[in-house]
RNA sequence: GGAUCGGUAGUUCAGCUGGUUAGAAUGCCGCCCUGUCACGGCGGAGGUCGCGGGUUCGAAUCCCGUCCGGUCCGCCA
């Protein structure tokens, strides 16, 4: 037997007893004639004392960092008690120990704030991995994990693998690919998702499907994006949108109350697209606080539905005059930035990532009057004007972006998260949910001249719009006109969820029949032959009695990170990939060998 | 595909308006130390300044290229 108890295992009431450890050494405190040694597993740290007479036995055989050893001693009552550790009333009166495994030096040290960069962590994962910073990321990790199944498995889902080996569909993100080499010359792809392979089981009667499952995509990489990740993958048949939504918030709400042990009561705010882009500038937006868009001017076929409030703006600023949208957000508390900080935050605003030629400001002072950017163009009468459309109290700044539509909406979302970041707006302990409903569900593709599905093709339209779908022509005669076109306005039974202005998970009712799953291919510039070619096992399932259905798929990865208050990813998955999606520890990818080649029977071309 | 920041001791960084023997902290090694827990004290070793080229009497420092890493834009049905 290696060891009698955990290293975090010991406390006061097991005082006399004669123990033994095994871990690795965390530090070592020499003392001249005896020792202090920090001996770690993964459920704490024990301190081992060793006397005089074990002294020179350790001398000679030199303890290093991580090393590990296996101990046996008295548990002793600490004569100074550590209160930091859960073990610190006791320590271990050492009267026997073997070294189990010499250990080289590591190249950084294993701490809560290790010494070490990401690349070296990286490295040297396996290390990084005996750190409690993110072993408790991990642990985090499995709650989630735990928290979802129990959920799902109360409400009937069942857990149903689907296969990794699966044909590539180059709709929307790329593929990986793999060769056959029994059929050479052709690849499999692995799956970006399960998604047809849920909906065939629904086909077969699995009314409630999950899987905690990795996806590939070969797309680049950021912060939050990884080339395999997890998805919490649902699927239920028989149900409308709203029978998932509320499923699903109560999912999230039980990995609140299981993780986090947040009793999130409140219903789940609820939004449309266009009222989020109204709203926010941003599909998914972060409503923890407030900083809501005034939309001093907009296309009218935009939002068709919103009041134009752009006589506001009437005057001789021709930035103005001429921009297609004017946005303003107020943000609290700033009127008295100086110089120095409007100049700052108008470079921002023109770096490339925002593009945007300026930023404009209005500083509603705190006795009532305004000083603007603007002054030279607009009256004190028309800055208070513009400061009520925009909600602004007095001790408020006022920041105005223009340009074309789509920039400049975007810019001012990111401008607004920027400015609540600077002003600790974002705190990662407070958490706020949101659904974001009817997303189009088209997007044009200017650059293919094609409608392409915003969420995925296997989207139903709302059911009112199924006609319009059906009985218009996707061409598309002027690019530059497409927003005109009918399909541009269709909504799709589709969803998201967003918390903390992050997209954690997005589903949608699916099309069920085969007529209109046809119809969609088609919308997509694919002909029968292709469809047939592609998804001819999908249409031809619909065939043998498809049931409504529809699901949800949430990112597993993020939303790990977000409930352990992070923005990146990679400290919630155990071997992650760097940013150009290599794994650093294994060198991977790499090349393989001329008989794997010759098996395959491929050979490499490179450009 | 693009933007941007970085690469100097095992590690994290400073030095960068050209000129020193290239520093600090930590880690490592040695000696001392019976109550530490970020132990302490004394001493020591440790560098192809990512790589290649250029400018210059002289380059860690300036310029060009390249590789690697971080962040972002495009991309992510």
């Amino acid at each position: 037997m290696y060891r009698t108890h955990t290293c975090g295992q010991l406390r006061i009431s097991d005082i006399n007893k004669e123990v033994t450890l095994a871990g690795w050494v965390q530090t070592v405190r020499k003392f001249g004639s005896i020792t202090f040694v920090d001996l770690r597993d993964r459920y704490g740290i024990t301190q081992l004392l060793f006397g005089e007479e074990l002294n020179k036995e350790l001398d000679e055989n030199s303890l290093g960092r991580e090393f590990v050893v296996q101990v046996t001693g008295t548990v002793n009552e600490r004569s100074n008690k550590n209160q930091n550790i859960a073990t610190g009333d006791i320590e271990l009166l050492v009267n026997q120990f073997k070294i189990l495994n010499k250990s080289a030096v590591p190249p950084f040290t294993i701490q809560d704030d290790t010494d070490g960069g990401d690349d070296i962590r990286m490295k040297y994962r396996f290390l990084d991995l005996r750190r409690n910073a993110v072993k408790r990321n991990l642990e985090l990790r499995y709650a989630v994990n735990r928290s979802a199944r129990n959920y799902l498995h109360e409400n009937n889902f069942m857990d149903i693998e689907t296969p990794f080996l699966i044909k590539s569909t180059p709709e929307g993100a790329r593929d990986f690919v793999v060769p056959s080499r029994m059929n050479a010359g052709q690849f499999y792809a692995l799956p970006q998702s399960p998604q047809t392979f849920k909906q065939l089981l629904m086909v077969s009667g699995y009314d409630r499907y999950y899987q905690i499952v990795k996806c590939f995509r070969d797309e680049d990489l950021r912060a939050d994006r990884q080339p395999e990740f997890t998805q919490i993958d649902c699927e239920m048949a028989f149900v409308e949108q709203e029978d998932i939504l509320n499923m699903f918030e109560g999912l999230v709400k039980r990995i609140f109350k299981d993780v986090k042990e947040i009793d999130y009561t409140e219903k789940i705010e609820r939004t449309t697209w266009e009222e989020a882009m109204w709203q926010y500038g941003n599909d998914k937006p972060d409503i923890r606080f407030d900083m809501q868009l005034c939309n001093l001017k907009f296309p009218a076929h935009t939002f068709p539905s919103k009041e134009n409030i752009s006589s506001l703006i009437a005057g001789d600023f021709p930035v103005f005059n001429d921009a297609e949208t004017v946005v303003a957000i107020a943000v609290p508390g700033c009127s008295e930035y100086s110089r120095k900080q409007t100049d700052e935050l108008t470079e921002w605003v023109k770096r490339p990532q925002i593009g945007m030629k300026g930023l404009a400001f209005i500083k509603c002072n705190k006795d009532g009057t305004f000083k603007s950017s603007i002054d030279k163009f607009y009256t004190e009468e028309q800055l208070k004007a513009i400061a009520i459309a925009a909600n602004a109290k007095a001790g408020d700044l006022i920041l105005i972006l223009a340009g074309a539509e789509e920039r400049t909406r975007k810019a001012t979302s990111d401008l607004r998260m920027y400015m609540a970041d600077k002003l600790g707006l974002r705190k990662a302990d407070d958490f706020k949910l949101l659904w974001v409903l009817d997303f189009p569900l088209f997007e044009y593709d200017e650059e293919g001249n094609r409608w392409v599905a915003r969420h995925h093709p296997f989207t139903s339209p709302k059911p009112t719009q199924i006609e319009t779908m059906i009985n218009n022509n996707p061409q598309i005669e002027n690019a530059a006109e497409y927003l005109k076109h009918p399909y541009a306005s269709i909504k799709a039974n589709a969803y998201d969820m967003v918390l903390n202005g992050n997209e954690i998970g997005g589903g949608s009712i699916r099309i069920h029949q085969r007529e209109l799953q046809e119809k969609m291919f088609a919308a997509l510039g694919m002909d029968a032959e292709e469809q047939q070619h592609k998804f001819g096992f999908l249409l031809g399932a619909f065939e043998y009695g498809a049931p409504p259905h529809g699901g949800i798929a949430f990112g597993f990865d993020r939303l790990c990170a977000i409930l352990g208050g992070s923005e990146s990813i990679r400290d919630f998955i155990a071997f992650p990939k760097n940013n150009s999606g290599r794994d650093v520890m294994l060198d991977a990818p790499s090349t393989i060998d001329a008989k794997q080649f010759e098996e395959l029977q491929i050979k490499l071309d490179l450009k």
